[in-house]
RNA sequence: GGCGGCGUAGCCAAGUGGUAAGGCAGGGGUUUGCAAAACCCUUAUGCGGCGGUUCGAAUCCGCCCGCCGCCUCCA
């Protein structure tokens, strides 16, 4: 099987080839940071986790660039406001974002260039296209020409003559075309500026990205990802500048955009106010259960986010964690005896961990299809759910080889997905009052065993206030024919 | 106006020519002192509508209806 991705590019899935081989070199359109980190950051943070992840099981090393953007006109609006530089502000909003992210169990990537780093090698690149006659100055001002390049429009699939006519921007009269866009323009008035061989002034939007990618990757280098409200203007600007800077192509192998995530009305977007912090999210569901939320649609497609679809995936990802723990204590605890299984099974139980293995791959394998990938994982555990609840079940060394087999294949896809339970992450529920964990584990023990007795003795609203008054405290007590199971609130899903 | 996407069960969602994954919710059952957890069965002769191509279409083509995104330095 061979990894295929849809790339914007030619509009079409492709099989993945990467420009060195064994190596996958990508550049992520990264944050700006000027706010709150919100769910519409998380989305492309946890799926390019997700594929970073997926690409190293398969085998790639993987170098991966993120940029911020801390040059940019809405973090110096927000700067002046507070009285801080834009660094400043910058670095405090970036640190929220890291921040947010470890909690989400997303890995940094190798490098986060920021623009205000990079002035020199961006002023290079301008000047670049100056002498190869794909830029010019105005008035301190530097434009790319986009009549020098003649394949103008063909990430978007627009045209920058149709561009005009629909246009709802006041054209520039001093451009040669309506669609050449600034590569360097002044400051305004009061805002940070940089030196440069033109006037003082500020990058344009899309040359860090052009400038940066090549600072850290080759030309051609494999993955670009980014929203797909990305792919006009900036992501078709980047191409032209980088191609035309270069004069050669691809800039980019694949063009890969996530879609957008929205409110139950429409995009969710920090200037329409209907978006929720990842922050507000985390306060009340497990990392991965978002990341499960995250990842149970096609990144490629818009995704709905409301409170009620992120609940019922916490409920999902209970089962799957309840069951996957299920399995582990059979495989811990179960005396293995040399019995056959019988072997009735259209497919013998030694065929499930591979089943997983090469159903999980295919899905990725197809354009990185999480929903498939999730659904695949379903199936093996309540696979193995039927076979250790089946009321005349022997774990003989034979079935417990399988089921080992397949426990492990459940969490080597589970842990590429982000959804693996971790240890000492946030619980999904804040506790009120007394705290679950000032119950010691001593004193827990003594309380089952009262129960135990006042259970064998049939006293058993005794044993259902004891449940319940532990129950109110977070800790959720469950009779099964191997004795008592204690579950406390924090080391589980809930 | 231009470009692109989407419409599959009560809800979410996969599925690009071969006879509808998975999840949530609901119903019935097994197990349990009762719960919990888990398992089993159950819910789309049909995939927005109407035509067409084909032995065969959710999948391809045409038209129509509905929703959404981009064309604004928004992930």
């Amino acid at each position: 099987m061979s990894l295929r991705v849809f790339n914007t590019l030619s509009g079409r899935r492709e099989e993945f080839t990467t420009r060195d081989p064994g190596t996958v070199q990508m550049y992520i359109c990264g944050v700006t940071p000027y706010s709150d980190t919100h769910l519409g950051h998380a989305r492309p943070s946890v799926f390019w986790d997700t594929v970073i992840r997926y690409l190293q099981y398969r085998g790639y090393r993987v170098r991966a660039v993120q940029n911020v953007t801390d040059v940019n006109e809405k973090v110096a609006a927000r700067a002046a406001l507070e009285g801080v530089s834009e660094r400043e502000l910058a670095e405090r909003y970036h640190d929220d974002y890291d921040e947010i992210m470890d909690e989400l169990g997303v890995a940094p990537v190798d490098e986060y260039p920021w623009v205000s780093d990079h002035m020199d090698d961006i002023i290079a690149m301008i000047e670049g296209l100056i002498e190869k006659g794909h830029a010019y100055e105005i008035d301190g001002e530097v434009y790319f020409d986009v009549q020098t390049y003649p394949e103008y429009g063909k990430l978007s699939g627009q045209s920058k003559d149709e561009l005009v006519a629909g246009s709802r921007v006041q054209v520039d009269e001093r451009k040669k075309h309506p669609a050449d866009f600034a590569l360097w323009k002044k400051a305004p008035e009061g805002m940070e500026s940089w030196r440069s061989p033109w006037a003082p002034g500020r990058p344009g939007w899309h040359i860090e990205c052009s400038a940066m990618s090549l600072r850290y990757l080759d030309f051609g280098f494999d993955m670009h990802g980014g929203g797909t409200d990305l792919i006009f203007p900036h992501h078709e600007n980047e191409i032209a500048q980088s191609e035309a800077h270069q004069g050669d192509e691809p800039f980019v192998r694949y063009w890969i955009h996530h879609g957008m995530i929205t409110g139950e009305d429409g995009k969710m977007s920090k200037s329409l106010g209907n978006f929720v912090t990842v922050r507000e999210l985390l306060d009340e569901f497990r990392a991965e259960v978002l990341r499960h939320f995250l990842l149970s649609g096609h990144y490629g497609k818009p995704l709905t986010y409301s409170r009620e679809r992120v609940t019922e995936t916490k409920r999902a990802w209970k089962r799957f964690v309840n069951s996957v723990r299920g399995l582990r204590e059979v495989l811990d605890s179960s005396p293995r005896e040399e019995v056959l299984l019988a072997e009735e099974e259209a497919e013998p139980i030694s065929a499930w961990a591979e089943r997983l293995r090469s159903d999980f791959c295919a899905a990725m394998d197809d354009d990185f299809n999480t929903s498939r990938a999730l659904g695949a994982l379903f199936e093996a555990v309540r696979g193995a759910n039927s076979v250790i609840n089946a009321p005349d079940f022997v774990l003989s060394a034979e079935v417990y080889r399988a089921l080992s087999d397949l426990y492990d294949q459940i969490e080597i896809c589970a842990r590429v997905l982000g959804i693996w339970p971790r240890e000492g992450a946030r619980p999904d529920q804040q506790p009120a009052g007394v705290q679950a964990q000032d119950i010691t584990d001593d004193l827990l023990e003594l309380l089952v065993h009262v129960r135990e007795t006042a259970r064998e003795s049939k006293l058993f609203d005794l044993a259902d206030e004891i449940r319940d008054g532990l129950k109110e405290l977070g800790i959720k007590l469950e009779d099964t024919p191997e004795g008592t199971r204690i579950r406390r609130r924090d080391d589980h899903a809930g």
